[in-house]
Parts: structure tokens; sequence; C-alpha cells
DNA sequence: TGTACATCAGTGAACGCGCGTTCACTGATGTAC
DNA sequence: TGTACATCAGTGAACGCGCGTTCACTGATGTAC
């Protein structure tokens, strides 16, 4: 029993590691925890993670592979929406993590490589979601090129989706959600941002 | 020289708190370091604030003062999202500590005061400036309450605003806005979301 | 104007704690021949 | 099938550090009489 090797400890440690952010955030996280916590000697996280900042570094990077896996599955703008604030819940841990670069090795290649992949779904269901066509009543059909409008669409759906996901992970909507399905609500949100549906 | 009373030191000590949270966030925070900057011995701090958590709850409190009064000179909708974020990003350190429960002291009086302060001018402002015509052009005038809507739209300001600020803070929007006034780009963000204007 | 006393703000030494890091080590695993 | 060797994963003792907290203290300020 106890045997030498642990078997998978990069993976216990992450486990770990993700309960704690969840928990606690971030700031709580240290190697002799997580090494107490996986049943193993306080130097061996060192090995797989060169620091605290090199696991958090991983964790980010796991978080926008899983980010962007959710995002390529989107159907619509809306449903892309919807889609990041339910990674956001699924795993807040991560998400609490990978948008904050103060707490990142932010040239880590494993890191930006995965950073690329989630922005690309982002923009992609964008891009297939939006022909030209604004649906403010007040304007003329924009006469600026697509690119503009393509930008300021991706800022306002990702600040909206964002900004919902923050506020709720933290807490702060609580009072205004009362017991509907948060879900529920983002869904019927911003209607006029979602002209595909 | 160097009296024996500071003067204000609960001010200084707030000042160097704000300083070290704006540029390393709320975790770097020690209450020995604050002192030293401060140049007073550590365990004057504790005069004034109980703990850390009580120095944090002290700058979340400040800080939904600072917003109410932000919030309260707004015109209109367009003009309280823009306001929100100013306020973001005019005072970091308060933002990303007073939406983050848990580093508070969540019952403390003054907060919650403060608090109550800062939701009703954001409420105020939407009253304001939403009479109960919804602008999505696929339903009905609204069969639902005033209530509904109100609610609704002050989750999406409330969320596109917090979302557009925190993004911004953390160096997410950098590739996006290039050298673009960040401001100019959320006023032209979100127009179906801002029928007033 | 003077004295006594309470209150408040800040001091500085001491404590115990958990942390990250280093280092020589040992056990397990795989590969070359 | 067997042996030698390299490599890798994890150990455990030791270190120095900054931290929060406690405590008896002292200097300054204000107030009552």
């Amino acid at each position: 029993m106890s045997p030498y090797h642990h078997g998978d400890l990069r993976r216990a440690i992450l486990t770990a590691a993700l309960d704690v952010i969840a928990t606690d955030g971030p700031s709580a996280l240290s190697l002799r925890d997580l090494a107490r916590r996986a049943g193993v000697s306080h130097a061996a996280p060192a090995h797989h993670f060169r620091d605290r900042t090199g696991l958090l570094t991983a964790i980010a990077a796991e978080g926008h592979g899983l980010l962007a896996e959710a995002l390529a599955r989107a159907t619509d703008l809306r449903d892309a929406g919807v889609r990041y604030v339910r990674f956001a819940r699924r795993h807040p841990a991560h998400f609490q993590v990978m948008f904050t670069p103060g707490l990142l090795h932010t040239d880590d290649l494993e890191l930006t490589t995965a950073q690329a992949l989630s922005r690309t779904a982002l923009t992609d269901a964008i891009a297939a979601a939006t022909p030209p066509a604004p649906t403010a009543a007040a304007t003329p059909p924009a006469p600026t090129g697509d690119d503009t409008d393509a930008r300021l669409t991706r800022i306002a759906v990702w600040s909206l989706a964002h900004g919902f996901a923050t506020l709720l992970l933290d807490h702060n909507l609580d009072g205004l959600l009362g017991d509907d399905d948060p879900e529920e609500v983002l869904r019927r949100l911003p209607m006029s941002l979602f002209p595909s549906g």
C-alpha cells in the first residue's frame, strides 16, 4: 500500500487546486497544502508545476480548452452566451483564473495556444450568427464595415456574458434572481442583442 | 519631527492599501506592509481596522459610496453604464474589492448601508430611463408587468457594464480595442439596449 | 490658570505558524544490449 | 532471459522569511473641576 509512485499526481494536484480555488479563491492556494491533500510530500508538486504560478497557468490553459470546446458547439449567438455562462458555473475555478493574467505566466506556450483556441471559438460563433443586419430601429442598415460591427458585437456579447457570469458567481445577483434559473433569465435577457433568436 | 501621533493614519493606510491592491491585487495586502508604508509600527493598523478583512470592508464601503455618487448624476441609462465603467477605471482597487463578498465582513453596517445606496442609485437610473416600452421588434408590447422589464433591464445593463469593466481592467480587451478610447467604444456598444439614446 | 485623570494612538519585543525553496537521497521504471 | 544503467518521481530534513496576534508600555490629547 501507498506505493512510491502516485500514479497521476499531476491530475490529483490539479483537482485539489480546483477545489481550493472554487471554495476560497486563488489566493488560498499553497503548494504545501495541495501536497497534503494529495497525500504526498510537500516538495513533490514542484516536480510537475514549477511553482504556484505554473500551476495556475496550467489550470488557465485547461480552462481555455474546455471553453473552446463548449463554444464550438454553439448553434447561435445567444447559445454562445448561454454556453459561456454555463461554463463559468460548471468550472468556476478555471473561470476565476483564466481571465486574470496577473496570476499567470502569460507567455507560456500551452496557455497562449489554448487562449487562441477559445478566442477563435467565440469569434466564429459571432461570425456565423451575424449577417450584417443590425436590429436597432433608429439606425440605417449599418454603413460601417462588417468588421466594426462584428468587433462591437463581440465586445458586447462577451461583456454581457462575462459580467453576468462574474456577478452570478460572486452572488451579486442573488437578490435580483430570486428562485429563477439563472440560465433562463440570461436567455431572456438581452433580446435586442440576439437578433438571430 | 516624526510626532508620536500620525495625524490621519487611517486615511494613510487606506491610501497605501488602494495602491497595493491596484498594483498587485487584494491578495498582496499585508497589514505589516501597510504599516511600513505609512511609516508606523506594525501593530498600529489594527487600531483602525481590526484585521485585513476589516480594512477591505472599509474600502468596499467607501467604493459603494463613490459609485452611488457617480451614478446619481447619470442623465440616462447609457450614461449610467458609462459612469459605472468610468468609476471602475478611476477606482480600480475599490472596484476589485466591492463585488467579491468573500473578502469582506458582509454584515458590517457601514458596508451594507453603502451597498444599499449604490443599488438604489442604479435602480433609480433605470426607472428614470425606461418607460415600459421594449424595443424588440418580435415581441408584442410586453404583457408582463413593468417590474419584470425593469428587473431584466437592470440585470442586462449591470452585466454589460460590469463585464466590460472587468475585462478592461484585466487587459482582456487590449487586443480588441486597439487604440480606441474604451469609453467611446462602450458608448457605441449596445445600441439596442439603450433605447433612450 | 492649574491640576488630575481618562482616553486614545502608537510602540516594540515576543510568540508561533505556514510558507517556498534547496538538497542529497532513494525507490521505481524503462531501455539498451 | 538477464544485467547494467539512465531517468524519472517522490522523500524528508533544514533553512530563512514574513506574517498576524498578543501584551505591557508610553506619549499625546482632551475634559472636569
